[in-house]
RNA sequence: GGGCGAAUAGCUCAGUUGGGAGAGCACCUGCCUUACAAGCAGGGGGUCACAGGUUCGAGCCCUGUUUUGCCCA
């Protein structure tokens, strides 16, 4: 125990955050298993990009995780929060490839895929471990003997399992259709891969001449090098303008390829000339009216986004070069109307922002309306929750007008696809396992799809298949369905939405019960945290200089669902401000405690004064609140909600009032009740406290007395009703008022803080005169009264006195030679106005018989009481003025 | 173009069944009081964006407007 009294005044969070992680794990407290006598409480970690570097977002996001977790093992559940890496495949790659080039000066094209895997093999092993060594300085509770990893043998079991049955059931196809391009990456990209965003451009007028005509039309495009793949001229069948032009053929400009003009009703007659010129190849709904109209798809621009032979003259030029030479063409030709400025949205990969082209292309694709059926039911009838709520829009907008998903990547990395192509006879075999024959004309001359898998396909397996599905087993039959899913607003559609539908399908119930989605962490000024911006904040940088525990408080304090936050240097040192308030409160009830001993006191024989039962009524309530806001996902309260209880009710007061008790040097019944209750207190903050902060409340909680191994297997504080005190709190309120009143009038009296005062207190109302007699001690002490006088007939009222009234209690300082009458009587002046002000609203709210009839009887009670006390008060003070005014 | 947020103290933000506006930081006054100056005590500061409406009563509910952010097309 004489360690403790060597404890520093300011808490290093260096000396104690690893020593404890590493005890944790060692004692296996993180770990979980099926057990039947227990509810399980499952969270499966969003997974990382397994060659990532830990950024503030993924601090955010383990804190929330971690603080659910550790909070349902206090309460008892069997607690599993299962953590694991993301290959990331297009992400990952691209570093590989950036490495590769970079020390071996190599391009994908010099090596094979089998030495391209190795490299990227090496590199995950390499660099795999960094996030998660990183994602451990978080204190996160996860259980790392079930680390999973997306291209893990099991995994990759899922995934294989997943397609192969899909395809049977016809949900995956394979077939020619418009999808985007990343010319940069040269790779397909999904729809939501691409990010839109509105750019300066400009509007070329083109003028096509109609057949055997002199006369022109005039279409607008953007995007005029598609126009050498043009298959039609489409106009809204509603404009009257054009009926005349319906089914007459025009001819391409430069090219002199005839086309017809059809009648679609997708054209807006708002836009441009009304005129729309069709690429079927080259724009996704010039795709779609082809579709329609049956027309002639003609790929003008290639993987690299230079024109094709059937772009002629054009052909091997870069898309952007083509459009200018064309344009030149166009102006000699005079068959450029004009130029506008034209502000239009573009598509930009996610990974690269290279303008994306979108092309025709052989892919393979998840027909999406059958499994977005169940998934939007699901949401619907609540078997799983959006928190906040208003997220449950956004997934139905989405799930609602969902397209067929894109799968295949023309990458390397990743999960291969299952198919096969007999190079025979031309059949598709799509496996679990490699087939040795073709299942048509028993050739084995087969070859395997070279594309793999969008990553989000096996990440839409993770909350199953990290369970070992499709494997019959009783881990998955106990934690499966998880509970709740914690993730940043960014990934809906990405993940949660794939989650829910690839679990609907699988196992036929929805992946998790709440989803929990956060907002992101910005820098002080808004915006959003970027290397380009160079504005990130490192997560490890900060636990480095502040410790894990205050990173953690920053974060949720103030967060509230859904909603972003500012990271502010301000915010790191109130946390770290708090963190050390508590270190030290805890020094000292420790300092207190040296003769405590549990083991030997008896309960029953406890004498609790008003302080007590007022902080141990505090303390039940302070239970109750923080256990609802959890269970409502309001970090950012029961942050706030603690940090006031802590520093506020327990430090400023309830330390303040027992310390003439402590201070006693004997073993008297007083002391002990004092030790007792503050070990308690402090006991059970430290409990409340810990899924938030875990390494200062298992540091403090080892230091004081009591027994059991850690505090994360402590028992989460349970609310004992019968120690809320409502009569206790209402008298705790009327001392701590009167002690404010005091403190108040010392100040503005420039009364030396230690000087110690008198002062006389009366009342016409017997309950509050006794509720201070009851609180004399603490009145005398907390306010520096050294004479205290309590009296129900006040004889002779001294002169030189400040005089303040608060509780129907009136307080009179005598402070000979210290008031300044002047001051006194602008103080009671201003006094008096603000209790005229009160009474009138007061009265206000009697007066009016719509309050008085429909308001709860409570609340005008209320209102009446007020009225009454105000009135008292204002005719005290009137008194009090007058006697200093004659 | 459609959808979803935000607008509250100088700054950053809370304010969840409608019943006298809160915190942290900053500011002012006074204190090294033996847990803590990363502290203690006290104090000032708000037309809750604007305009209507519902209600006895609106920061909160409804309608519209402005500014601003995000998502989708």
């Amino acid at each position: 125990m004489d360690k403790q009294k060597n404890l520093s005044t300011t808490y290093d969070p260096a000396q104690v955050e690893d020593k404890w992680y590493s005890h944790w794990k060692e004692h296996g407290y993180f770990q979980a298993e099926a057990n039947q006598d227990k509810e399980p409480f499952t969270i499966m970690m969003p997974p990382p990009n397994v060659t990532g570097q830990l950024h503030i977002g993924h601090a955010l996001d383990h804190t929330f995780q971690d603080i659910l977790i550790r909070w349902k093992r206090m309460q008892g559940y069997e607690a599993l929060w299962l953590p694991g890496t993301d290959h990331a495949s297009i992400a990952t790659e691209v570093k590989v490839v950036n490495k590769m080039r970079e020390e071996e000066g190599l391009s994908k094209d010099d090596i094979s895929r089998e030495e391209f895997l190795e490299r990227a093999w090496d590199w995950t092993e390499e660099y795999g471990d960094t996030i998660t060594n990183q994602l451990q300085q978080l204190g996160v509770s996860c259980d790392w003997d079930r680390e999973r990893f997306t291209m893990d043998e099991g995994c990759n079991q899922a995934v294989k399992e997943a397609f192969v049955q899909l395809y049977e059931e016809g949900l995956i196809y394979r077939g020619d259709y418009i999808v985007n391009w990343c010319p940069d990456c040269l790779t397909t990209l999904s729809d939501i891969e691409v990010e839109h965003e509105e750019q300066p451009g400009k509007l070329y007028h083109i003028k096509y001449q109609i057949k055997n005509s002199n006369q022109y039309i005039v279409v607008a495009t953007t995007r005029p090098e598609t126009l050498l793949g043009d298959t039609a001229i489409a106009v809204n069948p509603a404009d009257e303008r054009y009926q005349n032009l319906l089914g007459e053929k025009v001819i391409i400009p430069i090219v002199e390829r005839e086309i017809e003009v059809v009648a679609d009703e997708y054209v807006d007659s708002e836009f441009g000339t009304g005129l729309v010129k069709v690429t079927p190849a080259h724009d996704p709904n010039d795709f779609e009216i082809g579709e329609r109209h049956d027309l002639e798809v003609i790929k003008v621009i290639d993987d690299q986004a230079r024109m094709t032979a059937a772009a002629g003259k054009y052909e091997g030029l870069d898309r952007y070069q083509c459009r200018k030479d064309l344009i030149a063409d166009l102006k000699e030709a005079n068959l450029l109307e004009k130029i506008e400025d034209h502000e239009h949205s573009v598509g930009q990969c996610y990974r690269c922002d290279t303008t994306v082209e979108p092309l025709v292309s052989k892919q393979w694709y998840v027909a999406m309306e059958e499994l977005a059926k169940p998934a939007i039911e699901a949401v619907r009838n609540g078997a799983t929750n959006f928190v906040p709520e208003r997220f449950d829009k956004i997934y139905f907008n989405w799930m609602e007008n969902i397209r067929d998903w894109c799968i295949s990547r023309q990458l390397w990395w990743g999960h291969r696809i299952p198919a096969w192509y007999c190079q025979d006879c031309e059949q598709v075999i799509v496996s679990r396992e490699e087939p040795e024959i073709c299942s048509a004309c028993d050739s084995s001359n087969l070859e395997q799809d070279e594309d793999v898998l969008d990553t989000w396909f096996s990440s839409g397996l993770w909350p199953f298949s990290t369970l070992d599905w499709p494997e019959d087993n009783q881990d998955l039959d106990y934690f499966y369905p998880t509970d709740v899913l914690v993730t940043g607003r960014d990934i809906i559609f990405f993940w949660v939405a794939r989650m829910i539908f690839m679990a609907l399908k699988f196992t036929d119930k929805t992946p998790f019960e709440d989803v929990y989605i956060h907002g992101l962490v910005r820098d002080a000024q808004g915006r959003k945290m970027s290397k380009s911006l160079g504005n990130g904040i490192d997560p490890l940088e900060v636990i480095e200089e502040v410790g894990c525990d205050t990173l953690r408080m920053t974060l949720i304090t103030g967060n509230t669902p859904g909603n972003d936050i500012r990271y502010r240097p301000e915010k790191v040192e109130a946390s770290r401000n708090f963190a050390n308030k508590l270190w030290n409160a805890s020094r000292f009830v420790l300092m207190n405690l040296d003769d405590f001993d549990l083991n030997e006191l008896d309960n029953n024989k406890l004498d609790y004064t008003l302080a007590d039962q007022w902080i141990l009524s505090r303390l039940n309530k302070k239970i109750k609140r923080v256990t609802e806001l959890l269970e409502e996902y309001q970090f950012g309260q029961v942050s706030q909600e603690l940090y006031d209880f802590v520093w506020r009710e327990f430090c400023d007061w309830y330390i303040e009032l027992i310390k003439p008790r402590l201070y006693q040097e004997d073993d008297s019944l007083e002391r002990q009740t004092a030790q007792y209750v503050i070990w308690f207190v402090l006991e059970n903050i430290l409990r409340l406290l810990h899924p938030i902060m875990p390494f200062i409340t298992e540091e403090i909680w080892q230091y004081l007395p009591g027994e059991g191994e850690s505090i994360m297997l402590a028992q989460w504080p349970v609310v004992d009703k019968s120690i809320i005190n409502e009569q206790v709190e209402s008298e705790m309120q009327v001392i701590m008022e009167v002690i404010r009143s005091i403190r108040n009038i010392r100040n503005e009296m420039q009364v030396n803080p230690g000087k110690e005062i008198t002062a006389i207190l009366t009342s016409d109302v017997t309950e509050k005169l006794e509720i201070i007699q009851m609180g004399q001690d603490y009145i005398a002490d907390l306010a520096k009264v050294s004479e205290l006088e309590v009296t129900e007939d006040l004889e002779t009222r001294p002169e030189q006195a400040s005089t303040a009234i608060t509780e129907k209690i009136e307080i009179i300082l005598p402070l000979a030679g210290m008031v300044d009458l002047d001051k006194e009587i602008v103080r009671l002046e201003e006094e008096i106005e603000e209790m005229e002000f009160e009474i009138k609203r007061a009265e206000g709210k009697l007066n009016n018989d719509g309050f008085v009839n429909n308001a709860p009887e409570h609340l005008v009670e209320e209102e009446r009481q007020k009225k009454e006390e105000y009135t008292a008060k204002k005719k005290q003070l009137e008194e009090r003025l007058a006697s200093l005014k004659t």
